[in-house]
DNA sequence: CCTACAATTATGCAAGCGTATAATTGAGTG
DNA sequence: CACTCAATTATACGCTTGCATAATTGTAGG
């Protein structure tokens, strides 16, 4: 009879759960933004029912927060890989670092769309506001340390605001990409930014990378 | 009697209702993002009924689209506005259009949730998508019309470099500026700014500025 | 093999959403 | 002053939302 067939399930761990969960929540935001992520949509991307969230998170802002710090962790561990297959030469690695964060897989439409879900979230909750605040200078420190280790001289208050103004091209320029990905040509941007923070820093990056094919 | 009391109320003429009802659904928006922005909220800040916004927008969709457009409408004479009271050298114009993009009111936390908020929308709606793309393209145009100006010479690709790569830099330090504000001491962006720009453009423009009390 | 318990599903509810439609009322016109 | 019609309000409907609670079922241990 096709009358009242009780979905058949698999017992999983609590990991397994949470982490399908947080998966279904951010592929939902991006898609279609904070709305389209609902409790029963969330479910059945996950493949699960609507009452077993509520099992594993107390509440809906629950999973939005681990959703995003999640997300913030894959962003952080993700820049740190870029830095392990980098040269060693210091402005290399800048130029390297600098390049990869202005292509393909780091510039992405869906990518800006998730990040631009969660701004109104970070405003207002403290403890995301947390999460972002830690990333935010943390990635911000991670291009300081690159800028420090270059064979020039600076003091602090030089790094710091080189620091920022790096940061802001990179983030600006990321953000166009995503934005209107069809108004430039391909490595353009990589090839802007690369001149940009060379120009900031008195200095040319553009011939320690090679163009990859 | 306390029963039944209907609302009492003027008549005003399209416009003035369309424009309340416009800026009704930008305040809730920057407050509480995109999600706070209901039809009955709307029509509570309007001080109007919920039925009226259906008699002047034929669907929520159309009055979020003029919403946008509204928006992007006073960005940009904002942006031509700055224009008006600054100096006539070339120099001294793109510093002041540079520094008044990264000082209040232009610097806001809640434009940036406006901003974030409609993001989605741009992303999936051509007509918005549309709008975005020509005010962006209108400012970027403008900010290379800036440069054009500057007493050097410059062939037509490297200008436009030029443009997108300022163009990157003053909304990434928008950017950072809106979503830490605390992170920064007063006119230290703009100061940022300007270096970096500079650094582009290989000028100085911070002596093309002078500090406003 | 069975028993027990946590993992999971099923059902239901109150509130809020966008929208449709009908009833009122303010204000210009003769 | 009455008439008229657009501007406005009021009411209602179907749908979705987050959440609570009760009923099941997969699975490990004796």
């Amino acid at each position: 009879m096709m009358t009242g067939e009780r979905k058949s399930y698999r017992r999983e761990g609590q990991e397994v759960r949470r982490e399908a969960m947080i998966a279904a929540t951010l592929d939902l935001i991006s898609e279609g933004g904070i709305a389209a992520a609902t409790v029963r949509a969330i479910a059945e991307k996950a493949d699960v029912t609507p009452g077993l969230i509520r099992h594993y998170f107390k509440t809906k802002e629950d999973l939005t927060r681990a959703a995003y710090q999640s997300l913030m962790d894959k962003m952080t561990t993700a820049n740190g890989r870029v830095l392990d297959t980098a040269p060693a030469a210091p402005a290399a690695r800048l130029a390297a670092f600098v390049a990869a964060s202005l292509r393909p897989p780091v510039v992405d439409p869906s990518a800006m769309g998730l990040w631009a879900g969660f701004i109104h979230q970070v405003q207002q909750d403290p403890l995301i506001r947390e999460v972002h605040r830690a990333t935010y200078l943390g990635y911000r420190d991670l291009l300081q340390d690159l800028i420090a280790a270059l064979p020039r001289q600076a003091d602090a208050a030089r790094l710091r605001a080189e620091a920022i103004a790096c940061n802001g091209v990179i983030d600006g320029l990321w953000l166009e990409a995503c934005a209107l990905p069809e108004a430039f040509v391909k490595d353009e941007l990589a090839e802007i930014g690369l001149r940009s923070v060379g120009a900031i820093l008195g200095m040319d990056l553009l011939t320690e990378v090679e163009t990859k094919t």
